[in-house]
DNA sequence: AAATTCCCTTGATTTTAATCAATGACTGAT
DNA sequence: ATCAGTCATTGATTAAAATCAAGGGAATTT
C-alpha cells in the first residue's frame, strides 16, 4: 500500500524505513468511483490528495454554467484546493474523478503534525509545491504567449498521457477553448505535419 | 538594511535576532536603474531577489517580437527564474526594472546553505513559494473562467498598486491583450458603473 | 524651448474563436 | 438488442479581439 506515494517520495526525499513508517500512520487510503466528488466548491477542503491510481480533475463553474478545468491528476500526481486546505475557508474548486481512482489522503491533522515531527516530509512539501509552482508559471506563460496551435502541441509533448487518456472537451476545457475550437485546432496540427 | 525583507520574514516566520544575523551574513545588497537586466533569457539565473524598493518585471518574448509580462514584482515582492535558479539551466525569462529598485539578493550557495543551516529559512521559502504558487493559480483560473472585464477588475481589486504603478501596456501584456483592447475594456469598466 | 520618445486612445478592417445547429460514432445501461 | 447519453466533427453565422492606422498628450532629453 501506499507504493507509488512513497516512491515519489523517497524519489524527492530518501527516507529511512522507520521515517517511512512513521509517516505510514498518517496516511488514509481512499478510493473514488468515477464522477464521485473528492471535494465541492464552498466546502473545506480537508485533505491532499495524493493518486495511486486513476485520474482527477480540478475545475470551477463559471457564469455561463460551464466547467473550468484547472487541474489534472494522474497516478503520482497530487491535487488539492490549497488555498481551502491551508486556510480553512471554503473551497472555490470543485474536484472529481475522471476515472475510478485510489488516493492517498493527508488530513490537515496529519498535515500540520507531519510537519512538526518529520523534517523530512517539510522538505517534501516544499519540493512538491516548488515543481507545482514552475509547471504551473510554465502553463501561464504558454497561454500568455502562444499561439493556440503551439500550446496544443506543448501538451502534447508535455504531458501525453493527459491527452491520450482524458476527453477531448476536458482538453479544451482546461486549455480556454470551447471543445469545437479544439477539434479544429487538432484538425490543423495533424493536416500540417 | 533588508528592512523589508525581515519584516516579510519574520510575519511568515518569527526570528530571533541571533538567527537573523546569521540570515544576514547570506543576503547581498543590489540596486537597479530602470530598464536594467537582472537577468536575461538564456543566461544562469544565480538570484533569488526581494524587492525592498522600486518594481521589476519579469517576461518572455513572443514570435512576433512582443514582450509577454509574466510577473511584477514590487516591495515586499520576490522575483526569479525559479527553474533555472534551482536546476542550473538557462533562464527561459527576462527579469528587468521598471523602476528604479532597490533589490536583497540570495545566491544559490546562500540558498542551500541556509536551507541546511537554518530550518526556519526552510519554513520561510516553503511559505512563500506556497503563497506565490496560489496567487498564480487564481490568476490562472481568472484567466480560462472570467471575462475580460471581469479579470480587469479583478486585477484592480487585488493589486491596485499594480495598475497605478505600472503602465497600461504593460498591464495588458500581463494580461495577454493588446493595449488597444485594454483601452477599451477599461472604457466599458469605468462608462458602465 | 524645442524635439523626441513614450503612452494612451479612437476608428476602420481583418482575423480568430464562440456560438448555434446538425450529424454520426461509440459506450454503457437496461 | 435497443435506447440514452456521451463525444467528436463539420458547417454557417455571430461576436470578440487583433491588427492597421492615425492622432494627441505628457514626460524626458537635448
Amino acid at each position: 500500500m501506499y507504493e507509488l506515494f512513497f516512491q515519489a517520495f523517497n524519489e524527492k526525499v530518501p527516507l529511512t524505513s522507520e521515517e517511512q513508517e512513521t509517516i505510514k500512520t498518517f496516511l488514509t487510503p481512499k478510493k473514488l468511483r468515477k464522477k464521485q466528488y473528492l471535494l465541492q466548491e464552498g466546502d473545506i477542503c480537508k485533505y491532499i490528495a495524493f493518486v495511486e491510481k486513476g485520474a482527477l480533475k480540478s475545475y470551477v463553474i463559471d457564469d455561463a454554467g460551464t466547467e473550468r478545468i484547472t487541474q489534472f491528476a494522474l497516478e503520482g500526481w497530487t491535487i488539492s484546493d490549497l488555498y481551502s486546505f491551508l486556510t480553512g475557508e471554503p473551497a472555490t474548486y470543485h474536484i472529481d474523478a475522471i476515472e475510478d481512482a485510489e488516493l492517498v489522503l493527508i488530513s490537515k491533522a496529519a498535515h500540520e503534525e507531519l510537519l512538526q515531527k518529520v523534517p523530512k516530509y517539510e522538505t517534501y512539501i516544499r519540493l512538491q509545491i516548488t515543481g507545482a509552482y514552475i509547471a504551473l508559471q510554465r502553463r501561464l506563460t504558454s497561454i500568455i504567449s502562444l499561439p493556440i496551435e503551439e500550446r496544443y502541441k506543448n501538451l502534447i509533448a508535455l504531458y501525453p498521457s493527459i491527452v491520450q487518456r482524458v476527453p477531448q472537451h476536458m482538453i479544451a476545457s482546461y486549455m480556454g477553448l470551447t471543445p469545437e475550437t479544439l477539434s479544429r485546432v487538432r484538425g490543423r496540427v495533424s493536416g500540417k505535419k
